[in-house]
DNA sequence: ATAGAATCGGAGAGCTTTCTCCGTTTGTCG
DNA sequence: CGACAAACGGAGAAAGCTCTCCGATTCTAT
């Protein structure tokens, strides 16, 4: 699931280069200005008429989601691998340090993991939910040996998650010297009494 | 600097009341729905014609300054107040925890912290800058008697602040039980070695 | 080289949003 | 009460956005 229904003929050889060019427009402009930016802006910025991209993504949130769901999917499969890591407090530290350093310098990643409860993904999508999932069970092993507060559920670690992304970016707008999500990863330590 | 320019003939009865309705349906609006609610729907929220709503305000940016100038205004009152508080280390901790319970409450509040560098003020205002400047205050004071990590600047925490908006406004949405802010907090404090 | 299919370009439909304009209605004061 | 300034209402201008449509152009297979 992905490209097109079924088994499309290969594209023209031109429309091929379009296509990656587009994608390759797309992800910079994404990553500067976020899911706010428009359609026609993408186009013109590629040196596309409006209609030739639309050929290629059906609406702005294929498009979207062309350049951003590998991001998020590579998210999930870091955490995968690190299910079973031998220190799962460093697992756990290490994954969430990871994901706000991405996404810091992104903006639509950060939208995307911003915005609400959801994320703005195909309904059908299981990625929001696989995300969260995979949070929990990294967050879940790190409280089991006690390098993690008891008392945050995998909510909690999302929501400080996406607390974190703004904070972050906000100092690498600065220029900020301090590590903004190792503050915050300090405070979900466990206390030791 | 606030109502009209110079010495304005007071108000008609009805137009006074009417402005009042419409500061007190905008106040909920923004609170509920934050700063991209459009004019129109407040007008019609309020069940004025769009052209009386901008009779007495003469941009969309005019009504949310009057709706969410003051409450900005009272945090650094807050702050100026606390400046000379015994435990610098709980005024510190006790007013950004104060911010965060009352912006989280409100998403318009919660978006005007949030966005970007500067508050989305009239050109001229000092009040980010009066905002900024009451917690840096704060915040230095804390760090002098070891209540705060000493390598944070007033930008960090200002950052911080953003974050834990968006982390608590998350865990409210969700019913969540633990304080975010009280864990971004607890980020903050010298560690004890 | 040429026919024919694939692709491109961009005008414009249809929507939302901010803000203006002016005919109509409503308070107020003598 | 009646006149007149003040205030109201909402149509619509202007700008921006997503997305469609179809004539013009470009590739490719023969």
């Amino acid at each position: 699931m992905g490209d097109d229904h079924g088994a499309a003929r290969p594209l023209r050889a031109d429309a091929r280069r379009n296509r990656e060019r587009v994608l390759q427009i797309a992800q910079e402009a994404l990553a500067s200005d976020g899911l706010t930016i428009s359609f026609d802006e993408i186009a013109r910025r590629a040196g596309f008429g409006v209609g030739t991209v639309y050929r290629h993504f059906p609406t702005k949130e294929a498009l979207f989601e062309a350049v951003l769901l590998g991001r998020i999917e590579r998210f999930v499969a870091d955490a995968r691998a690190l299910a079973t890591a031998e220190d799962a407090g460093r697992a756990f530290f290490g994954w969430f340090a990871g994901v706000v350093e991405q996404a810091a310098v992104n903006q639509a990643l950060c939208d995307m993991l911003d915005s609400g409860a959801a994320m703005p993904l195909r309904p059908g999508s299981t990625l929001a939910g696989d995300f969260a999932a995979a949070l929990g069970r990294l967050l879940v092993r790190a409280q089991r040996v006690g390098a993690v507060r008891a008392d945050l559920t995998a909510g909690d670690a999302l929501d400080l998650l996406r607390g974190c992304l703004v904070a972050e970016r906000g100092a690498r707008a600065r220029g900020g010297a301090v590590r903004l999500a190792d503050v915050v990863c300090d405070g979900m330590r466990a206390r030791s009494p």
